[in-house]
DNA sequence: TTACATATGTAATATTATAACATTTAATTA
DNA sequence: TAATTAAATGTTATAATATTACATATGTAA
C-alpha cells in the first residue's frame, strides 16, 4: 500500500498515542498488545482497537518498532527517529532479552545494493538477529 | 530455548510435514498456516495443530522459513539449506511479492561483526527487505 | 517384552488483530 | 461565528493466528 501523506505536525500525539508511548518507553523489554491494553485500563484505555490504533500511527511516525518475531512493541530508541525508520534488533535466545542496534551504515549500504541488483528499490527493512547475549554466553 | 538435537535423520519427513512440505513447494506464494490447513483437508490434515506441527518441524530443520511480518510460510529455495538456516526476504509494499535471498556472504560477515562488537554469538537472522519490485517501480 | 521417545488426533481455548458503525473532538473555511 | 469536513475515539462483535491439554498410536532402544 502506498504511504499515507505524512504531515510530521511537529510530533503532536493524540491522548491514546501519548499514553501508549509513555509506557512503551519506560518498559525495558517489548510489549505485547494485550499487555499494553491491561496496563493502561485504568487510564481509559478499554479495548483492543485503542492500542492497535495507537501503536499504527505511532509506528508510521516511526516512534515505535514492531519486533515481529514477538509481536511486540518498543519505543525507539534513537531520538531522531524518521517516519517509517529502520529497524535492527537482537533477540537473545536464551533470556530473550532484546536490544535496538543502531542504524548501521555498513548494513544499509549493503541492503540497499542487494535490492538495486534486483532492479527494485529498498525502503526500509526490519532485521531481528538471533543471538546467545553476553551474559547468557557465560 | 536451547535447541534441540537436531538428528538429521536424512531428511526423512514424516505424512503430516511431507504434504505439507510438498504443498508449500508447489506455490509460488508464501502460504498462511490456515490457508495450509483448507488446502490439505482432502488429505486428511483436519486440525491447525497438524500444520502447526509439521511447520515446526519443517522450520527446525531449514525446509521452511516463516515470513514473521506475512505470519506466512515458504519453503527455502535453498537446496542445501541447513537446520534453522538463515532466511532474507524481500516484499514488495506494493505487489506482496515476496522472494528469498540466497544467503549473502557480506551481510553474514557486517552481522557477525555486530555481534561480535556486543560480546554476543549470532545464531541466525531474519531479514525482511521492503521493497518495490521492478515491476511495481514501472 | 518393557520402556521410552516421537508422532498423531481431537477438542477446547488462548492470543493477536480487524471490521463495522456510532459518536466526539479538532481543524478548516465560508 | 456557524457550518463543514477530517481525524480521533468508543464500543461491540468477530476474524485470524496459535497453543494447551490430553488421549492414543507408532516407532526405537534396552
Amino acid at each position: 500500500m502506498k504511504n499515507k501523506q505524512l504531515t510530521n505536525k511537529k510530533e503532536i500525539l493524540t491522548k491514546n498515542q501519548e499514553i501508549v508511548l509513555k509506557l512503551l518507553e519506560k518498559s525495558n523489554e517489548p510489549l505485547k498488545a494485550y499487555s499494553i491494553l491491561f496496563n493502561l485500563s485504568e487510564q481509559g484505555v478499554k479495548a483492543p482497537l485503542q492500542v492497535y490504533r495507537a501503536l499504527d500511527r505511532l509506528i508510521e511516525i516511526g516512534k515505535v518498532h514492531k519486533i515481529e518475531s514477538k509481536n511486540a512493541f518498543v519505543a525507539c530508541i534513537n531520538s531522531n527517529c524518521t517516519a517509517n525508520s529502520n529497524a535492527a534488533f537482537t533477540i537473545c535466545e536464551d533470556c530473550d532479552a532484546v536490544s535496538e542496534i543502531h542504524d548501521n551504515k555498513e548494513i544499509l549500504k549493503n541492503l540497499n545494493y542487494l535490492a538495486n541488483q534486483e532492479k527494485s528499490k529498498l525502503n526500509k527493512y526490519n532485521l531481528e538477529l538471533y543471538i546467545t547475549c553476553k551474559n547468557c554466553l557465560k
